[in-house]
RNA sequence: GGCGGUGUAGCUCAGUUGGUUAGAGCAUGCGGCUCAUAUCCGCAGUGUCCGGAGUUCAAGUCUCUGCACCGCCA
């Protein structure tokens, strides 16, 4: 299967008002690692992430502050951009929705479907909380009271814009059925075709209650609201409509949106209908990922706390925590952090299993051959067993990565390092060390087994840069990145390793 | 209340279109090696496959039903 030559995808972009937590670093970091692997296949990757900062929480948060919404939304988004540096994470652009590209592009995609007949002002309902001066939506509210001040609230009228959604309700269906990978994974594709079953009703697009937005052109004491200005940073960015880079040519359609689940119907329902009103192209893909919890329970603040991204970098290595949260839990299930089962995959994964790989492997050429890598002989049937696991293994890999199976692609690339330690112990090249005829013997086997290594670097290297990193420099490989087997250059001298993962000995 | 899903070894799960002694990883026990971060390799298990009824030569796998849990919608 030949590499695509673009790949675009996308995380959502997360609010300004949100404290960065260990969810925005999974879908953030899921999506660094289909992009780094997409480029390690020879793609051309556009991968976006950002913020979206309007709305009136925004303003009225800055409000209490006395700050503007933006003055906060400059100040906040630096704790994403530097949490993103932290965790390795290489975006290709950072999306603002108080960016100037962002606004054009909203007011045109707006402008586009008012045009053809897709925008209707009329009148929302809601109720309002007249000291809080806020609206609520029915299910938002505590036994009919305010949720912030629990005060009674009161039934208004405002005027609105809105989107007519339902007039696409049987040609989303149909898209749906004909795309079965559109929506993943299929529990949740399932979920939005009953949705959209039920009937699809317009939908309110705009607000006059606060100000912190994009205006409706031609119509400045409206607002869009939240939906219709987000979804739309995913063309935004890429320079819809005037496209100045050429870059909404060359990646749009997005391969892939990734979400988390609570943001399922609005990628799958509002933004295709809001596209197919524009007369855009679709996303090919959205994948709806699950939630964490945290020792067992659901996140709240005193246990975010414990499990503060930073903090958790800081304490235990930026590798060892992309490793964990892609290894533990199949991407699009819901999972438990704990630092038990983090501790317990470092040692036994990182340390025991391909940290020692590393160290055992160097240690034995330096020992042997004074860190200079021989020319292999003839490969022994136990050789050929080896090396031919590789290619094997780069096809199952790219079919995981395919379907976001990332800790399916992990396992499999843990199936290389187990086979690799039994090829040391099938070949027992201490006992070939012994006698000097075996010489050439050890020679072959020591070459088989660094390639290995440096196979396993390869494929590593996506999830754990740093790593693939390390071990392409232990290797003195660090140029060398055909995927295919005798990459490593006899001659090369290869340093003794020092333990990439230390073990975390219990407190 | 409506729709959908799940229930398999101590734990987390995999089990293709029904077909021989039901699997993996982790945890547990035993054995082996000594190159290595006391690491690695091998072997051994244990299961009323949620309960009940049915279809079939044959059901974890299909049908019905009961129970439990979960998701979406209302």
């Amino acid at each position: 299967m030949a590499a695509p030559k673009r790949f675009c995808l996308t995380t959502p972009i997360y609010y300004v008002n949100d404290v960065p937590h260990i969810g925005h670093a999974y879908t953030t970091l899921a999506c660094d690692v289909l992009a780094r692997y997409q480029r390690g296949r020879g793609a051309e990757v556009f991968f976006l992430t950002g913020t979206d900062e309007h709305g009136q929480k925004v303003e009225k948060a800055a409000q209490t502050r006395g700050e503007t919404p933006l003055e906060l939304a400059d100040r906040v988004v630096k704790r994403f951009q530097s949490l993103w540096d932290k965790l390795n994470i290489d975006y290709t652009d950072f999306i603002r929705t108080s960016q100037e590209r962002h606004r054009t592009a909203v007011q045109e995609i707006f402008r586009t479907i008012q045009a053809r007949g897709d925008i209707y002002l009329g009148e929302y309902e809601d109720w309002y909380c007249t000291p809080c001066e806020t609206f609520w939506t029915e299910t938002q509210l505590m036994d009919g009271n305010c949720p912030d001040c629990g005060r009674p609230t009161e039934k208004l009228k405002e005027a609105s814009y809105f989107f007519r959604m339902s007039k696409y309700q049987e040609q989303l269906l149909a898209h749906i059925e004909a795309n079965p990978d559109f929506i993943q994974p299929k529990s949740r594709r399932n979920e939005i075709l009953s949705f959209v079953r039920e009937g699809l009703r317009d939908l309110s697009i705009s607000r006059t209650s606060f100000s912190w937005g994009i205006p409706v052109p031609g119509d400045e004491k409206h607002v869009i609201y939240v939906w219709f200005d987000a979804l739309t940073n995913y063309i935004s960015a890429l320079g819809y409509p005037q496209d100045p880079d050429g870059n909404f040519a060359a990646f749009w359609p997005c391969d892939v949106h990734v979400i988390g689940k609570d943001i399922l119907r609005f990628h799958t329902v509002y933004w295709p209908t809001f596209l197919m009103a524009a007369g855009l192209p679709l996303p090919k893909k959205v994948f709806a990922h699950g939630w964490w919890t945290v020792e067992g329970q659901k996140m709240s603040k005193s246990l975010a706390n414990v499990v503060e991204p930073n903090m958790l970098i800081d304490r235990y290595g930026v590798d060892a925590i992309r490793y964990f949260l892609l290894r533990e839990v199949p991407f699009g299930l819901d999972g438990d952090f704990s630092h038990a089962a983090l501790v317990h995959r470092i040692n036994s994964d990182l340390a025991n299993d391909l940290g020692n790989l590393v160290s055992r492997s160097t240690a034995m050429l330096s020992k042997y051959f004074g860190g200079t890598l021989p020319a292999p002989a003839d490969l022994t049937a136990t050789d050929l067993a080896l090396a031919e696991r590789f290619p094997a293994a780069f096809a199952q890999v790219d079919a995981q990565m395919v379907d976001l199976a990332f800790n399916r692609a992990l396992q499999t690339i843990w199936e290389q390092v187990g086979a690799a330690n039994k090829y040391i112990d099938d070949t027992a090249p201490w006992t070939l060390a012994k006698d000097p005829a075996l010489q050439g013997r050890l020679g072959t086997v020591m070459y088989c087994l660094l390639e290995s290594v440096r196979l396993i670097g390869l494929l590593v290297t996506p999830f754990m840069p740093d790593t693939g990193a390390r071990i392409g420099a232990i290797l003195g490989a660090g140029g060398v990145r055909t995927e295919t087997w005798g990459g490593l250059q006899p001659g090369t001298t290869v340093a003794k390793a020092e333990p990439l993962f230390p073990r975390i000995e219990a407190e």
